[in-house]
DNA sequence: ACAGAACGTTGACCTATCTCAAACTCATGC
DNA sequence: GCATGAGTTTGAGATAGGTCAACGTTCTGT
């Protein structure tokens, strides 16, 4: 097992107050794991017992249905926490996490979570913000579901895809990992088939370029008018 | 201003803990509120200044839409902290919390938190834990929005309802607060029409009784299978 | 006791979106 | 380099549930 740098971390949110001591010895106790995409990283109703950063790729926080249907949750970017269940005094994964992306994540055994949150400022701090930005997101995601036409919610999903993981390419910004009209259907409580004419009508129109498995936005002022966006 | 009674904190969850001393001193910094129905308590959006405890009576949290539609988050009972939004490290509500009924709260201010938190044990515990059962609750709202139909929607909304705050009538559960077609509505992402014609069908199958603000289920078991149930 | 408002019911119609079906296009592994 | 399957596109038809409209009922305040 190589040795982790302690630059891996030294600007994450989570351990900006740490001295490279401290640092330090958070590594020290993590382990580097690496997923496949499609990979499943934890299951939902499971045990907890491990907790997470992500330090490269993209996740997928899902949920499913008894008839089975999936629906995402939320998508994890780099830098971020998950799998803090541990903060919430939950015993069980509320969700499943799988890579959307070849991803690499440091690990730790549940156990240590009391004692950083104590020995180490900030990182408990970090961890409930986090969660309350979740929790602000998912009462957006109820409030869209509750009232929006489903153009509108696709649009509203791709322009906070781009936000939390877009990537610039030239004539736009690209979602920075693998999606499909099916995963687009699943964060936005439709069918694949919607979805696929939206984007087909969007790429007409000339707000969005896609291709399989990829989505550039082109025109995000656009799209943004489209989500009947509020400001 | 009348003395509290120790009593009135001692049996609940974040107190349960805590000495006769304990709970004198943490009453003592209280204000008790008393709220008509309707009345707002915070608005959504605003400065984070208090956190609440409900004594009695039932509240709505509630989001509005730049339209201006409503839609219901979710209902608080009595012994039940609210208003919790430092925990999450916010400074503005993320919803506004409206009395269902005439209720009677608990107030502090918020600077108070970090105090109570670090020196009553199990009271920055249970917040956690409430905040774990809304998450996961509200998880559970964005499935099936995104997958149910409408009447499996408003059966799965009016079980919630009699669970939460049932009260035992005779020949059913009546939900224990004022409640009108347009409320189920808001907290099932539909129209109060819908609502209607579902509770007169109902009605007729003899599942619920229902009049003016007040819904009684009289058959559970077979709302429950209504409602798709997955147990 | 009455007027007005708030709440609820019901019908007729319309349309956004789902379902079903078929075909097309890549990417991958053998 | 071809076959297979995963992902995507598009059409036609069906329908759940929203919209519009009108009316009925119960509560509230004066």
């Amino acid at each position: 097992m190589t040795q982790l740098d302690e630059s891996l971390l030294s600007g994450l949110p989570p351990f900006s107050q740490l001295s490279q001591v401290q640092i330090r010895e958070i590594l020290d106790q993590a382990t580097a794991k690496r997923y496949a995409p499609e990979a499943v990283i934890f299951h939902e109703g499971f045990e907890v017992d491990r907790f997470y950063l992500l330090l490269d790729g993209y996740l997928r926080v899902v949920r499913t249905t008894p008839e089975g249907e999936q629906i995402i949750a939320l998508h994890i970017s780099p830098g971020q926490l998950f799998g803090i269940a541990p903060v919430l005094q939950r015993n069980t994964y509320p969700a499943s996490a799988i890579a959307a992306s070849e991803s690499l994540a440091l690990v730790w055994p549940v156990r240590l979570w009391e004692g950083f949150s104590q020995t180490y400022p900030g990182f408990a701090t970090e961890s409930y913000k986090t969660l309350g930005k979740r929790l602000g997101e998912m009462q957006t995601r109820i409030t869209e579901l509750a009232t929006q036409a489903v153009d509108r919610r696709v649009a509203a999903a791709l322009l906070r895809l781009i936000e939390q993981s877009g990537r610039a390419v030239e004539g736009g910004v690209e979602i920075d990992f693998p999606i499909t009209r099916q995963n687009i259907s699943e964060m936005t409580g439709t069918t694949l088939h919607t979805v696929s004419r939206l984007l087909s009508a969007w790429e007409k129109a000339a707000i969005v370029k896609s291709a399989r498995k990829r989505v550039v936005v082109t025109d995000p002022q656009r799209l943004q008018a489209l989500s009947g966006a509020a400001r």
